[in-house]
RNA sequence: GCGGUUGUGGUGAAGUUGGUUAACACUCUGGAUUGUGGCUCCAGCAUUCGCGAGUUCGAGUCUCGUCAAUCGCCCCA
């Protein structure tokens, strides 16, 4: 047979038993959300270019793997990277700055689109989970919002996994030490990788973490992010790390780590799989940003959220055990031999007006077949309506389970199917 | 965006140094069982080997291109 279509490069399709399981997902993180106070918010998978790419945005994402494209009126659209950046222009555009309430705690869940070379867990659209704590700046704001995502995955079965963690500094810090950095490393240009010199340039804190020079002499004594917190980022970061401490998760300090995204300051953390095997395994990763509602025009407030990539999460929780499925058996399946006409749709629609599921079986094929289809269906209860019973105005109804049949006159059959479905439950 | 590996029916897969009708198993369809499934036994199901071109008397088997998956790099969820 000729594949004349195929899906486009990086995307998926979600069916049968999959998608039973991402249900089940979604239903433990909108339940554990509530626990936690957090409300959803659902924004436009397409936002205005600008929104996502600032003035000075240095970071892969945004400059090489954004879906952009001109609009019919010849605005500049982009398909949403990440959700943080749609939710800050939420933020600010109804004014939630004002609510007497904050931090103002939101989640959302739903498709993102980069454009990059797809592997096994990272697609071109992909999905994610996400938690923005909007208006506050407490260091256990951000432990409980790890704390919020941890309670997440392990609901879903996954253990084995630790949160690698570090401070970037607030904006002063930060840029400080991007500058520390630099000055280290541009003595030492010509024995740089390729990468590193690219590196250097767009993301100095990068460098750090190259697999290919991070054995070289002078990558020892380069300056730590540690070194270059202030007293108050310090402190704040302590207490980051004694509130985890104190809620029993597991962490590492990684002053190598750095997030992708620029806006990130003080707290960054990434969760990732104690064995740490593949290249894609970050389960969920975020941080703090002071600066971003304002650079929307929201005013001075400090948020905190993190990002979820689901594919990877319940792929993850699958291999350890969790988020097993049951099939959805369905209650009657209702077979139909000869010419019945709408006999055996009139009888599913009495039994699903109660609240019964009922399936017919279209296929006009033999009674061997329908039976295996019912079977199939693991139906508890199988109707037989054929020419005689349509005669008689009667159904054949079968219990699958004790294997006995009956014949009743058809307005005693929701009744009897009930008894045989109730039956089952004790 | 760069490099490596892979690509045979609904599924799992055999396919030898290129040689006539693409093994086997499961599933599925039909029959043995004239209106009753789960066991058993028969029978059937890929004009075609991701797609396209080339080499050859002849290609699933060789070459090139292309698409896709996967691994590493990059990046990241």
């Amino acid at each position: 047979m000729e594949n004349r279509y195929q899906m486009p490069r990086g995307t998926f399709d979600l069916f049968d038993q999959d998608v039973i399981v991402w249900q089940k997902a979604e239903e433990i993180i909108r339940e554990i959300c509530a626990l936690y106070g957090y409300e959803e918010i659902r924004t436009p998978v397409f936002e205005a270019t600008e929104v996502f790419k600032g003035e000075n945005d240095s970071s892969d994402m945004v400059n090489k793997e954004m879906y952009t494209f001109d609009d019919n009126g010849g605005r500049s659209m982009t398909l949403r990277p990440e959700g943080t950046k749609g939710i800050i222009r939420s933020f600010v555009e109804h004014k939630m700055f004002g609510s007497p309430d904050l931090p103002r705690k939101l989640f959302y869940i739903g498709p993102m689109f980069r454009y990059g070379r797809p592997q096994k867990g990272r697609y071109r659209q992909f999905h994610q989970f996400g938690v923005e704590a909007i208006g506050a700046r407490d260091p256990l704001l951000d432990v409980e919002t790890i704390a919020l995502g941890w309670q997440i995955i392990k609901a879903m079965g996954i253990s084995n996994v630790k949160v690698l963690i570090n401070s970037l500094g607030d904006q002063p810090s930060r840029s400080a030490y991007r500058n520390a950095l630099k000055q280290h490393f541009t003595p030492h240009l010509d024995e740089l990788c390729p990468d590193c010199h690219r590196r250097l340039e767009q993301n100095p804190l990068r460098v750090l973490d190259c697999k290919v020079d991070r054995d070289r002499d002078f990558f020892k004594d380069a300056p730590s992010t540690t070194e270059y917190l202030n007293e108050e980022s310090r402190n704040y970061f302590d207490k980051v790390l004694k509130g985890l401490d104190d809620l029993g998760i597991e962490y590492e300090i990684d002053t190598h780590l750095v997030r992708g995204l620029d806006y990130y300051t003080n707290t960054v953390f990434e969760v990732v799989p104690k064995d740490d095997d593949g290249q894609q395994s970050t389960i969920y990763a975020g941080g703090q940003y002071d600066g971003l509602v304002e650079s929307f025009g929201g005013g001075d407030l400090c948020g905190f959220g993190f990002g979820m990539g689901l594919e990877r999460t319940i792929a993850l929780a699958k291999e350890q055990g969790g988020l097993q499925v049951e099939g959805k058996p369905v209650d009657v399946y209702v077979i139909a031999i000869g010419e019945v006409g709408d006999y055996g749709l009139r009888i599913a629609q009495r039994l699903r007006s109660e609240g019964i599921s009922a399936v017919l079986d279209y296929t006009h094929r033999g009674m061997k077949g329908q039976f295996k289809a019912a079977e199939r269906a693991q139906s508890r209860v199988i109707i037989i309506a054929g020419e005689d019973e349509v005669k008689n105005n009667t159904v054949n109804i079968k219990d699958t389970e004790k294997r006995e049949q009956i014949t009743v006159p058809s307005a005693e059959m929701t009744e009897k199917v009930c008894a045989i479905l109730k039956g089952q439950e004790e």
